[in-house]
Formats: C-alpha cells, sequence, structure tokens
DNA sequence: TGTCAATGCTTTGTGCGCAAAGTATTTCCA
DNA sequence: TGGAAATACTTTGCGCACAAAGCATTGACA
C-alpha cells in the first residue's frame, strides 16, 4: 500500500465500521422508541433481562460500558421506574441494580425489537456469524 | 433460535460491532492527539485531502455524517485554523471548504496515524478487507 | 411575477462516550 | 491499629450523533 493510499477515505476500515454502527443503532431507534428506551439503556436491560441483582461492576462487564458511562444510563432507567439502586450490605461501596415490576414485564415487549430487526438486515446467517467473531475479535484485540 | 436467545446479550451482533467501534476508536484516540483532532474531525480532514475545496453537501456525502454533526465539526476546525469556510458565490445557501495552510501540511504528520493503527491490529489483510466489506454492505443496506 | 416548495446549512436539546478528578468505603500491612 | 493504597462508583467537561425546528436563499410554476 502506497503512502498516498493509507489517507484515502475509501480505505480506512474504521470509517466502514463507524458508519454501520451508525446506521445500524439509527435503525434501532423507531423500535426502541416503543419501549422508550435508547440503546445503550436496551443494552443495559437485556443483561439485567439475563441476569438480574448484580452490581454496576457486573455490568460494566457485560455491556462493555465503562462506569463514568453506565451511572448517567442507570439514573435514567431508575427515573423511568425500570430498575432500583441499593446500596449492598457487604460492601456498601457497591450498588445493587434490581429490576423493577415494569422493568421485567419490558422484555416481552422487547422480544419484537431483534426479529423486527433480523427482518430489516438481509444478511445471510453466515455472513451474520462472520461479522460477529471479526467485531469480536477486533475487541479483544484492542482491549 | 429460541425466543429467549434472542434477547442474550451474546447474540447481539450490533454489541459486538458497536464494542468493537467504540474500542478502534479509543486506540486512534492517543495517536490524533498529536494532531490534536478527534476521530470524526480527522475523517473530515481526510475527506479535505483528497479533495479540496468542496460544498459542506460533498462533504456529508463523503464523511456520512449528517449535516446537523458536521456543522461544529467544521466550526472547530476553523478555529484551529486547519480549514477557512466561505459562502459560494453561484449559490449563497452553499459554504465552501478550503483547507488552510495548516491543515494542509498536517497530511504528512497525519500518515503516520494509519501506520501505527495496522499495527495495533493484528488482522491479516484478507480478514481486514473480509469486516470491510460486511461492513460496508451493512451500511448500504441501512441507508 | 408573486408565492410556495425545495434546498443548504445552522441551532437546539437530549443522551451518550470517555478522560480526569472527586468521594466514600474497604483492604492491606508496617 | 493507624494510615496509605486499592476499589467502586459519581461528577465534570468536552465532543459527538441525531431529531426537530429554524433561517436564508433559490427554484418552480401558476
Amino acid at each position: 500500500m502506497t503512502d498516498h493510499s493509507l489517507l484515502k477515505l475509501e480505505n480506512q476500515i474504521c470509517h466502514s465500521l463507524y458508519s454501520a454502527t451508525n446506521a445500524l443503532i439509527r435503525a434501532y431507534r423507531p423500535l426502541l422508541a416503543e419501549l422508550d428506551l435508547t440503546y445503550p439503556q436496551y443494552l443495559v436491560m437485556l443483561a439485567l433481562w439475563q441476569e438480574d441483582g448484580v452490581m454496576i461492576k457486573r455490568l460494566v462487564e457485560r455491556t462493555r460500558f465503562d462506569a463514568g458511562t453506565l451511572t448517567p444510563i442507570l439514573q435514567r432507567l431508575e427515573q423511568k421506574a425500570l430498575i432500583l439502586r441499593t446500596r449492598s450490605q457487604e460492601d456498601s461501596r457497591q450498588k445493587l441494580i434490581v429490576l423493577a415490576k415494569k422493568g421485567r414485564v419490558l422484555s416481552e415487549q422487547a422480544l419484537k425489537v431483534p426479529k423486527a430487526i433480523v427482518c430489516e438486515l438481509d444478511m445471510t446467517a453466515e455472513e451474520a456469524a462472520l461479522l460477529k467473531s471479526l467485531t469480536e475479535k477486533l475487541y479483544h484485540q484492542l482491549l
């Protein structure tokens, strides 16, 4: 690759990744608006639907957000009465995040979100799996 | 795929895409800090190094930012004396974006950015090309 | 030729994303 | 056991990302 081509926009893999990610989140937006959730809020809810009653530390691991990003997201989810944030008994530095009833029942309505997204992406299962494994590899390399 | 697995965080391709993109931009950050640029600002500069003297409309096409995002980015680049924003003569609704001298010479220093990133990613050229083509396909599908 | 729609860009408001600094609590260990 | 380091989270500040609304300017056409 020549020096010159290194700076061409068309050769920037990160630009493709960046614009594809933004486009995909844009596709989620109208679907998630029906649940009154943003995409990052939805990710946190997915984590909690799978594993409820966890410390913030655990959510940092699972969602891959940093703590400074997560705090205001959790504050908004609490305002919407989807979760409760309580101090941990054993270690009062930690906070326990628990689904509220409203948050628990939301999972049923949430089921149609991935279904609708899958329909919009006309990608084969193989392509999707490939894209996922490549981006996972990239993420873990950069960690 | 069962209903239950549709809501698992591990099965969300968008989550992989999202966290990989954020991690990659995080990797750019210290490199771009030496140029006093953010990643979106860098994308605009890449576009201008390839094609100088263009309307904002053209930059919207090339960078894939929307106009509302681009305006403040261009204002900051102007403040840093990297570009000039002037009204178009033919159509005074449009603005012509031109590289300032400081912006033009910055491209030499910028060359080391992609070189350094390539070193951090230990991906084969094939994997990189595959990832790029999959994300491009995804972007164009969602447009 | 007047006016109404379309175009190109900017502004406003909300919510991230993240570095850096701050606060409270716990742990370590001399 | 006192005090420094580590840990868990919050706060602050800046720059996107984007929808929606706003503001000129131009174009279309009745």
